[in-house]
RNA sequence: GCCCCCGUAGCUCAGUGGAUAGAGCGAUGGCCUCCGGAGCCAUGCGCGCAGGUUCGAUUCCUGCCGGGGGUACCA
């Protein structure tokens, strides 16, 4: 679409030139109606205000100036209000397939991140239990973000964020340690708010195994032992689930760091230079209401413990530092109150806080059939991420995290996705894939081969033209996806791929006695399955030659 | 109270200020001599409410109603 509608702006802009009308910018669009033409602009009506003069008028002077058609566009017309709509001539369409044939695992990457380094930070869930489904979304989206990134050019860091100290990660060691007491046979009393979760027992029993009962003497001081094992364990296990999704990370950076290389220091040094920071009740408060924010906010904690803002803030300076060009943070509905103040400390200090985009997805509401799950790692009652890909598999998980956009809550009905797992849309889609792959595998059998470019002539049926314009979107999909961070839109726009795919398959019969023409067909097989395929890569999906 | 997200078909959701608002599931009825029927075709069902901006609003603004999430010297 990028070439098409590139060439066509040309043109407008050198008519506008001549008319003496003014640039104003204007889109084009795909008609929701065949019969409203291929690609259509609303520039005359834009112009209407300006200009004095009724739509239909501007529009007409327009095409009057606008050398058309030429031997992209076969016909151009004014409808409507003041429409002017643009028709596509075979010959642009068959130039189409040959286009997507010579770019192949190429088409549809664009050049927008060049020379761009980009950092997408997600998951970032401490190491204190198995990931679950809301996690699940957001490992997901981060990746495919990342894909997306990559596909515009842009060299992408992955980056997972953890801490491992403080209360969290002590209350956790704690709970390992009673369970560990109680397999011993100890009289225990564990608290409500310790992890109630079974894999807490399990790494009990681990430690069990490895130390016996050595481990009874020392306690309950020294918890130091319960907690590096229940991380080491816990960690071990996140990061597995997390390849089984297809997600590996360039970068884990622990919180640690910043307090032991002096990262922490450095922003209280340069608060207090600046006069952002003050002390008040024993606290040390970020003057946060100087950057538009409605409080103040502390920082240091009378105890002298820093608030979770201190090294977010620190962590976002080393992205600055690291080079980053596009710093991309992903974070459950549950973080929205904590990034403002992240801002507006990097921005105190004097970093371009534009180049941070920060993503806030909704939540995973699970049902078991029509039943409500509540989801908390503390509670025991928590589906998680791996028992989701036990169900339903990896293709479908991450395809049903996609399918959304994120500003939506996911409602994820488990019944609903073992039960119909082969009505879903995943299945839609790859179904197209594999049905090409078949006839390939029918064309080679029957000495059939795409040689002859000039066999794609032959196209002309409303199905074959009806397919390839839908292939001549990808670009400005893929485009628009990484533009808006929407990978909702690529799963969609595969859907409708595959429906007029499998509209062609019905109506059109690929391998016939007809050779020329089954080349023809043979090609358009060929560049509908590198455009699912290239789709699919984008997303995580597999590409089944069969299923 | 204040802030953020969402209210579109029976259900789950698409929809870049445009011309007749779409898809999947579910329901009903059709389509296999032949490349994979995990498919195709056909039928139904409608933008939470009230104002405003605009030539034009599902889309932007305001208020209200409903659901979710925030609002800590927790993360």
């Amino acid at each position: 679409m990028h070439l098409i509608e590139s060439h066509l702006q040309k043109k407008i802009d050198d008519c506008l030139d001549e008319l003496n009308y003014p640039h104003l910018s204007y889109a084009f669009e795909i008609p929701k109606i065949e019969t409203h033409g291929d690609l259509s602009t609303n520039l005359a009506m834009l112009l209407a205000g300006p200009l004095g003069k009724p739509p239909r008028q501007i529009a007409q002077s327009l095409v009057d100036k606008l050398d058309l058609p030429d031997k992209q566009i076969s016909r151009v017309e004014i409808a409507g209000p003041g429409f002017i709509n643009f028709f596509f001539s075979a010959k642009f369409l068959h130039d189409t397939v040959r286009h997507i044939l010579k770019l192949n695992r190429n088409f549809g990457k664009n050049a927008q991140g060049r020379d761009q380094k980009a950092q997408v930070e997600f998951v970032s869930a401490n190491p204190t239990g198995p990931l679950t489904i809301g996690h699940g979304r957001q490992a997901v989206l981060g990746d495919t973000i990342a894909n997306f990134l990559e596909w515009s050019g842009y060299e992408v860091i992955r980056e997972y964020y953890f801490n491992n100290a403080g209360r969290q990660m002590r209350v956790l060691g704690d709970s390992v340690r009673l369970r560990y007491l109680e397999l011993l046979r100890e009289k225990i009393d564990f608290p409500e708010d310790y992890y109630q979760g079974e894999y807490i027992t399990n790494i009990a029993r681990g430690m069990i195994e490895k130390y016996s009962d050595a481990l009874k003497g020392r306690l309950p001081e020294d918890l130091d032992l319960f907690i590096r094992e229940a991380e080491n364990e816990i960690f071990r296990d996140i990061k597995q689930t997390l390849k089984r999704l297809g997600i590996s990370f360039d970068v884990y950076f622990n919180e640690k760091d910043l307090y032991e290389k002096g990262n922490i220091d450095d922003v209280i040094r340069r608060f207090k230079e600046k006069d952002l920071a003050y002390e008040k009740e024993g606290a040390l408060w970020f003057r946060s209401t100087a950057f538009g924010l409605e409080q103040d906010r502390v920082i240091l904690k009378s105890s002298g413990e820093p608030t979770y803002r201190l090294p977010d803030i620190a962590y976002h300076i080393t992205k600055f530092e690291r080079g980053f060009n596009l710093i991309v943070d992903i974070f459950g509905a549950d973080h929205i109150a904590t990034y403002p103040d992240v801002l507006a400390g990097v921005k105190a200090l004097g970093y371009d806080e534009s180049r941070i985009k920060v993503l806030i997805h909704q939540f995973v509401t699970l049902y078991q059939g029509s039943e409500k799950v509540k989801m908390s790692t503390r509670k025991a009652n928590f589906v998680t991420l791996d028992e989701l890909m036990d169900e339903v598999g990896v293709d479908v998980t991450r395809w049903f995290f996609l399918m959304r956009n994120m500003d939506s809550h996911l409602n994820f009905d488990l019944v609903l996705a073992k039960t119909q797992s082969d009505e879903n849309p995943v299945y839609y889609n790859q179904y197209a894939h594999a049905r090409i792959c078949s006839i390939l595998r029918n064309a080679e059998e029957k000495g059939i081969s795409f040689t002859d470019m000039n066999s794609l002539n032959r196209l002309e049926n409303p199905n074959e033209f009806q397919l390839i314009k839908k292939m001549v979107e990808f670009p400005a999909v893929i485009e628009r996806s990484t533009r808006e961070f929407t990978p909702h839109q690529l799963t969609q726009y595969l859907s409708e791929l595959s429906t007029v795919f499998h509209k062609f398959y019905t109506e059109c019969w690929v391998l016939s006695t007809d050779k020329e023409l089954s080349q023809a067909r043979l090609a358009l097989c060929l560049a509908t399955k590198t455009v699912l395929a290239n789709g699919f890569a984008i997303l995580g999906v597999s590409a089944p030659e069969s299923m």
